[in-house]
DNA sequence: CGAACAATTGATCCTCATCAAACCTTGTGG
DNA sequence: CCACAAGGTTTGATGAGGATCAATTGTTCG
């Protein structure tokens, strides 16, 4: 219990919540650490609680029954994951989280967070709000896989995760830590695809590839070739 | 005005409103009847108001800068569209909405909605309920896309519509009513990738396909293309 | 130093998109 | 009532874009 409840001031559902709203939900949350690789909770569990990711970094997936998985989101700090079950006393959660990192999520349970939205139209409002963003990601992410090219898509992940988990670097890059499967799984191809992509990339000088990691030199560059209207 | 408020409890979000409410919803709604090819909002446009539909068919799309479309959704009576930017007042729509036949919808003002959502708890809780429905089908949409073969997708598309627009025939077929080339937007293909592969099915026995027609003939054996494990 | 894991690159193949042409179906107007 | 136009559908031929497979080359860490 050593988090500030203030803290989670952060997490963009609870920005307007009281002081005692957040007292609540630490006092009633479960810490969770994890390691890298392991689980916050499985698709098809069900959704008995949901997280605010406190520490490291997670993914979000839905695999199909082959075990071909595709990646719906990264998961940073005060961010809110495994919430769409919060909804419904019933539900499963839709997708599995797993840890990119050693991480650390705060637990609360969904019966609480329901209960509260009774008395507290600030929250399902704000959890609206947020779930309005989620669907349109997802459907301008599904209409890219739909009509767009490869290189296209990649060049999309690439800027979406520069908005969400860029870390400037003191050359001027953007680092981003994701390894060629990962990025695949974002943008709907395989690792080899991304391989070539980001080596043709590298050879045009738009970034600097390495192990687990890219580096973006020519954000202009990138973001040409996800809007271009070639063709 | 020529609909019965008590009506509107058909449309799932209003299922628990109180009577008193929905009359509100009609006597500051607008009427609107289009015709087929016609829109009821484009894509971009600032969402001043939400719809439900009162008779006929519509489509959801959206379409990337060189026109290319994918079907969102398809609309029938008694649901709600246009909700999203319901929750924003700045926001646009992030999708177009076409008639597929001559439709009547009743469109509200979204500011009217917020207003009510402050004071009625069910009213949020309810749309809430409904976004993470659509959160949900988006992602295993996306995941069908990147994942599985047309053959498959085409399958699916057939079964979600069956759920949704499905009609049973008095020979127990369930017919369907779309062209090719709608087929295909739902699926994320081509038109003649759609024929080819209703062609096929035809040639099996499982399905009887005609002009803006497909009846299903063995629905089981649909849902086993869509389901199969094979490889 | 070696094992484990990530990335690269080449060769090959397969699924679909694309283009083109012909064929149906439906509704309309002479 | 027929002919024709318009729009939907089918089918073949072709090719491109990536997936897949295999082999090799980094990189990191114990």
């Amino acid at each position: 219990m050593s988090i500030d409840p203030m803290n989670l001031r952060r997490v963009s559902v609870f920005q307007n919540a009281t002081d005692e709203d957040l007292r609540l939900f630490v006092q009633h949350g479960i810490e969770r650490s994890i390691e890298e690789g392991e689980f916050f909770f499985f698709q098809g569990d069900p959704a008995i609680y949901l997280y605010v990711l406190l520490s490291g970094r997670a993914k979000l997936m839905q695999s199909n029954p082959s075990g071909q998985q595709v990646n719906l989101r990264t998961i940073k700090e005060w961010q809110l994951f495994g919430a769409l079950g919060a909804v419904n006393p019933q539900a499963t959660y839709p997708a599995t989280a797993q840890a990119l990192e050693p991480s650390t999520a705060l637990a609360i349970e969904s019966t609480l967070l329901r209960e509260m939205m009774q008395t507290r139209p600030y929250l399902s409002f704000d959890l609206m709000q947020l779930m309005t963003g989620y669907i349109q990601e997802m459907q301008s992410r599904y209409r890219e896989l739909a009509t767009e090219k490869v290189e296209r898509r990649i060049a999309r992940a690439l800027i979406r995760l520069t908005a969400q988990m860029g870390v400037r670097s003191s050359e001027g890059t953007i680092e981003l830590a994701f390894t060629r499967q990962e990025l695949a799984e974002m943008s709907g191809t395989t690792l080899y695809t991304v391989s070539r992509v980001l080596s043709e990339w590298e050879r045009r000088g738009l970034v600097e590839a390495g192990r687990e990691r890219v580096a973006i030199r020519k954000p202009h560059g990138i973001v040409q070739i996800a809007e271009e209207l070639e063709n």
